[in-house]
DNA sequence: AAAAACAAGATTGCATACACGAAGCCTCCC
DNA sequence: GGGAGGCTTCGTGTATGCAATCTTGTTTTT
């Protein structure tokens, strides 16, 4: 059995990322408590954790507040993931491992599955091998510290947000990039996978840019 | 006034930092919540976000064990902290406040002041003005982000640390590299400021490496 | 003699209780 | 009528206590 702030971290974290929590609500720590079953203590710890990783803010004697992700921010951290991404994708082509590239096309191969992306559970298919994709990666790339990065900005689950913007060329396009990815490092050439990251990153930038105009207008 | 978990926070970042805890140190709460006149919990919450920030690693039901930084680890943040000072710099040369820019001119001048090097007090100086400038440069990008992750790299207490360890041409050229980039923010020219930025974090990284050999050396 | 089992000590995990601080509201004064 | 000051209430911050678990040293068995 794992530990009670660990479970509540998990919670409370697929919580901000399934909107359950929308942006810039007040986390009661009483609340959580009740909700989860356990005291407030293992709750206040996974809120430091989630706050270390940038999920939410905890103010002094204020509490804790879901994060609001400005435009500027999120492109921010669109530029910043391409840097670590590719950071990744280069060191996994140096030495790749065997299993490494077997997860890599595990992942791709259970996206191609659920292609066409009609349904919803099949988006959530995709989206979930989409994440696994890059986990592999950044697990093969040895960097602890780019991975440790990537995840404190909270990157998992900006993919998993921003993949259902994606239509079914972007989503056709996006494994593609996988598969190319996959070659590339399967051919340990390390400039060659990271290209490929950065463009991958910079189309889901693309996306998401389009949808936040298009909503920007809707709202107007 | 701050709270205490915050300041154990400071505290033990800072020990950590500065080789009193050893890398693989084995960190008790009770004895750390002696040692710093608070109780259990706020130690805790202390050690839970140095946790997931890197300095150290919590087991479930074995405490907190200081994080050991190999060499690979050391090169992994120097390439990280090349990728995001350069991007902090070339977003600082795309609208530099002439604030800003006065502020890397007064760095500048300060670490010149002091050169040469000659004694202890000089080099904390120009330790002290190096870091300003970088810090200054983070604070006129408007990446906060990038600034959030270079702080959480633990890169000030690097830079404190590696500075140590420049001889009197390492210290003229970053300080010449410095008056570079100021030119080149000035100039409002963001990939000037980006070349030189990389090429400082790896001068830098060279001596590092340079200093670990000549350890390692020394230790056979 | 070596390995396994056991027991005692130590340390962490979580729950509870109390203290401190902040936000909102009412009252009082100008 | 409006604003300032104090009070109430809610929520967070910290301390403490107990239960669970791990470590370690010792003993027993093979």
């Amino acid at each position: 059995m794992t530990t009670a702030w660990e479970q509540a971290y998990l919670a409370l974290r697929r919580c901000l990322a399934d909107g359950t929590y929308p942006p810039g609500a007040h986390l009661r720590e009483e609340d959580l408590a009740t909700q989860l079953g356990v005291s407030r203590t293992p709750i206040r710890e996974a809120l430091r954790r989630l706050d270390a990783e940038g999920w939410l803010r905890v103010v002094p004697n204020q509490g804790a507040f879901a994060a609001e992700w400005s435009l500027p921010e999120m492109v921010e951290i669109f530029d910043l993931r391409g840097m670590l991404e590719a950071h990744a994708a280069e060191h996994a082509a140096m030495a790749p491992s065997p299993q490494g590239i077997a997860g890599l096309r595990a992942a791709c191969e259970a996206g191609e599955a659920a292609m066409p992306g009609a349904n919803l559970a099949a988006i959530e298919q995709i989206s979930e091998a989409n994440v696994r994709f890059h986990q592999t990666l950044w697990d093969m790339s040895g960097q602890h510290r780019t991975r440790a990065t990537l995840i404190s900005l909270a990157v998992p689950p900006m993919i998993l947000r921003n993949f259902r913007k994606f239509n079914d060329a972007n989503l056709r396009r996006s494994l593609a990039q996988h598969r190319e990815m996959t070659e590339a490092i399967a051919a340990r050439n390390p400039s060659w996978a990271g290209a490929v990251m950065r463009a991958h990153v910079e189309a889901g930038k693309a996306v998401f840019l389009a949808a936040a105009v298009q909503a920007g207008q809707e709202a107007a």
